[in-house]
DNA sequence: CGAGCCCGGGG
DNA sequence: GTGTACGGGCTCG
């Protein structure tokens, strides 16, 4: 028989010697079934100038013990392949097992001979070999079998293959966020338990579902708490409502790194089972490295919205940092609700009935979550559309992994041979290369009137396909003469035959004209464009990250030659356009790699209009020159310490009098509050044009700072301790107090956060790192706090408008404000 | 100046 | 899991 499903999760099982994919899969009907389809591992060795019997024989007899199963090639076949250009006769070498791969393929290296494809993971490379895209509609023939290990019933396919690219439409999502025990912001899971935990799905109908689980009875009406006995049994019910409300996307925030393994550290503590798979598999966290970890769960996609938000959308949106907080205001409209987080601990322990703010608190932000997750499911499952590998992968990786793979991809159309991965050596020997960036014209810093800004829409990528900018037509032998790349005599590329990355990469910038079009289209019938938009937005950015994938150390496809050759033709068109635009008789102000602003002068829109044409006219390829608007006014800021222009970090001011600031770094931890304080206050005078009133606001500050009349609680830095303290080998303030507060008799256990204060005196800043209860009013160094804390605070904000550090910090110089006027 | 360390997100 | 982040800023040595 046969059926159609949308793929979501993937893992392999071995079972009698065999490979066996379990595709977790939605049904059209929203019933759950596992596909389970047999595939076989392989890996390619070149058989060039290779005595091929002698080989065979050698294959026969190779044999690898491993743990559980030896590895051994259970056959191979001869194909054809073409690496970076070059046709290749390989063998391809089917082995028993996935882990098999790297050691059969580690010990032909040791013969001498060239593996490729040794280290694809298994689940991608099953994807690929079969040509199917998760998220999407899929069909199997087959029959269905009992397979009591698993909870949802078990399909075993004969044939598995791509019905259409339609993506799965209803899922159910649940978000989950925690509450813990917590003094002084010490997040220890081994030893704070988990005080609530909060849930909100929606399910394939939208209709929602809240709770939240807490241990400590206390007087309230919230129709959606539930009180437990104990920790305990708040993690079982926690257990029994994931089974029970069976989530297709399981998800939270930055849930990878604390949720998740929050919640699995207390379970094993108490010995509670978390065997939320559909196949009764556990929760599971993986550590790569101290800070960084991925949490799974077999059969859902354990979607982190911090991850996709940080590597990939965090781009698109305009704020700086990436809490919740933040994110939600800028892509939903609501805030995360306020409550003084400090506070929970002690009304956990003495306070209880001021809890159920805290429980609203809780839910909210799993509401926040779930709708998150909403919003950017489409974006992500476009991106997988594209790239090919699950949900779970694609989200947690960057643009070079996601361009690798979404290459690796394409390969399969063009029987392509994937490069290998560069070795340690390699890696150092690549990290050593530079090439020449993009050109900047250097903005003198200041205020400027009607502006026009123009801007080559994706010049990367219409650059690297217009020119045929790749690895396989670098130098060819039959373009000598012809596609010679300007200032670079030596680089040229073919012009006769479109190779392989540009091509992929121009049927990109196809593919996303296609979509823009058909949005048009949408919205000309009323209809909604959100999934064209994410599909516009995925292709885009996907296509932009091609240049510094070729620049990337770790690519497989790197080429320094043709990233240093992208951004030479780029260069040398925003160049042509500064000209240009001089020719047209506007004064040029600023450009930066592919943007090109004007002043308009006595001139009219109409003017720049007819430039851009021209241009245009002269353009090869996609290439295309874009008005991107005019402003009134506009500011430009420069690199700190020096007078180049910075890169996409400058104000302007649009017709409506919206003032648009890009280009500023978030606030940390370890500044004082008085910095953040500082600088939230005068970005926001400046983002509402009262530069007057910043200035005048800063030297209060000033003042009030060097009179010290700072209160304390404002000057406080904070640093996480995070190893035992002999453990260091440099010793910073906070290693030199954390030792004082041990000599102290107080407890200092790794992941505490300590504070302390810089005070006057002599000697280095160790010396004067004092705890906050050592401090008297007043005995703060003020220079120490102005020099490192509030003016890197705001000195950049200051230079976007054209001030110097000293005309802002300096009590007695003139505030400059006719510079306005 | 290079090396070492911490930052992000989360309570 | 056919695995192993990263670039920027600050301080010490």
């Amino acid at each position: 028989m046969e059926i159609k499903f949308y793929p979501l999760d993937f893992e392999y099982r071995l079972k009698d010697g065999k490979v066996y994919m379990y595709l977790y899969s939605k049904l059209g009907d929203g019933s759950r079934v596992c596909v389970i389809h047999e595939h076989r591992p392989f890996f390619y060795v070149s058989i060039e100038g290779i005595n091929t019997m002698e080989l065979e024989l050698r294959l026969k007899g190779l044999k690898i013990e491993n743990r559980n199963e030896a590895a051994v090639v259970v056959g191979f076949e001869e194909v054809e392949r073409e690496l970076l250009g070059k046709k290749k006769k390989l063998w391809k070498i089917l082995v028993n097992y996935p882990k098999a791969v790297p050691l059969l393929a580690e010990e032909l290296e040791s013969w001498g001979l060239e593996c490729f494809e040794k280290d694809i993971l298994f689940v991608h490379r099953y994807l690929r070999d079969v040509g199917i895209m998760p998220m999407t509609l899929v069909v199997a023939q087959g029959e269905f079998i009992d397979e009591p290990r698993l909870r949802i019933p078990a399909f075993l396919a004969t044939d598995v293959h791509q019905e259409s690219l339609e993506s799965v439409q209803k899922l159910r999502i649940l978000a989950v966020d925690i509450e813990t025990y917590a003094l002084k912001k010490e997040i220890l899971p081994q030893k704070n338990p988990i005080l609530m935990i909060g849930l909100y799905g929606v399910d394939e109908l939208g209709q929602e579902f809240k709770k939240v689980l807490t241990w400590k009875k206390f007087p309230h009406t919230l129709e959606y708490l539930e009180v437990c006995d104990s920790e305990t049994q708040l993690l079982q019910r926690f257990r029994d409502i994931v089974l029970e409300y069976h989530p297709d996307i399981l998800t939270g925030y930055y849930s990878d790194v604390f949720d998740l393994p929050y919640i699995k550290v207390r379970a094993q503590k108490l010995g509670v089972q978390l065997d939320l798979g559909a196949d009764h598999s556990e929760l599971e966290v993986s550590e790569k490295g101290v800070r960084e970890s991925k949490s799974s769960i077999t059969s859902m996609v354990h979607v982190d919205v911090f991850q996709f938000i940080r590597n990939i959308f965090g781009k698109n949106l305009k704020t700086g940092s990436f809490s919740l907080d933040a994110v939600s205001e800028e892509l939903l409209g609501y805030k995360k609700q306020v409550v003084n987080l400090d506070e929970l601990g002690p009304s956990w322990d003495s306070n209880s009935e001021r809890l159920a703010d805290f429980c609203a608190y809780n839910l909210h932000d799993a509401y926040l979550t779930a709708q998150l997750c909403r919003t950017l499911l489409y974006d992500m499952i476009e991106f997988t559309k594209i790239v090919g590998v699950p949900v779970f992968d694609v989200i947690r990786m960057k643009f070079s992994r996601l361009v690798e793979n979404y290459i690796l991809r394409r390969g399969m159309e063009y029987n392509i041979l994937a490069p290998n991965k560069p070795q340690d050596a390699q890696i150092s020997q690549r990290r050593q290369e530079s090439i020449q960036g993009a050109f900047v014209f250097e903005p003198t810093p200041g205020l400027y009137k009607d502006m026009v800004v123009f801007d080559f829409r994706s010049l990367y990528p219409t650059i690297i396909s217009a020119h045929n900018i790749g690895p396989e037509g670098f130098r060819c032998d039959c373009c000598k003469l012809v596609g010679k790349v300007p200032e670079k005599e030596e680089y040229w590329f073919c012009t006769k035959e479109k190779k392989f990355i540009p091509l992929v990469l121009e049927e990109l910038i196809l593919r996303r004209a296609d979509v823009k079009r058909m949005a048009r289209e949408a919205q000309a019938r009323g209809e909604d464009t959100k999934i064209y938009d994410a599909r516009s937005y995925t292709i885009k950015v996907l296509a932009n990250s091609f240049y510094g994938y070729l620049g990337f150390y770790g690519a497989r496809w790197y080429s320094i030659e043709c990233a240093a050759s992208t951004t030479a033709y780029a260069r040398n068109y925003i160049k042509q356009t500064i000209e240009k635009a001089r020719e047209f008789g506007f004064e040029v102000i600023y450009a930066d790699t592919d943007s090109c602003f004007v002043l308009l002068g006595d001139k009219e829109l109409a003017d720049a209009k007819d430039f851009m044409q021209e241009v245009n006219s002269h353009l090869p390829g996609k290439m295309e020159l874009e008005m991107e608007g005019y402003y009134p006014r506009g500011i430009f800021v420069a690199i700190k310490g020096t007078e180049k222009g910075a890169k996409k970090k400058y104000a302007l001011i649009s017709k409506e009098g919206r003032v648009k600031v890009t280009g500023f770094e978030s606030v940390r931890r370890n500044w004082s509050l008085i910095a953040k304080e500082v600088q939230k206050k005068v970005l926001e005078l400046v983002l509402n044009d009262k530069v007057d009133d910043a200035l005048v606001y800063v030297k209060l500050v000033v003042q009030e700072m060097k009179r010290g009349l700072v209160p304390l609680h404002k000057l406080i830095i904070k640093t996480q301790i995070t190893r035992e303290l002999g453990g260091y080998a440099s010793v910073g303030p906070h290693v030199a107090v954390a030792r004082r507060m041990v000599e102290r008799g107080e407890m200092v256990v790794p992941g505490m956060v300590v504070e302390y204060v810089i005070v006057k005196g002599p000697g280095i800043i160790r010396e004067r790192a004092k705890l906050p209860s050592e401090v008297g009013e007043g005995e703060y160094d003020a220079d120490y706090y102005l020099n490192n804390q509030v003016i890197p605070a705001v000195s950049s904000i200051f230079l976007v408008l054209g001030y110097t550090e000293d005309q802002v910090f300096k009590d007695d110089s003139q505030t400059g404000l006719g510079k306005f006027f």
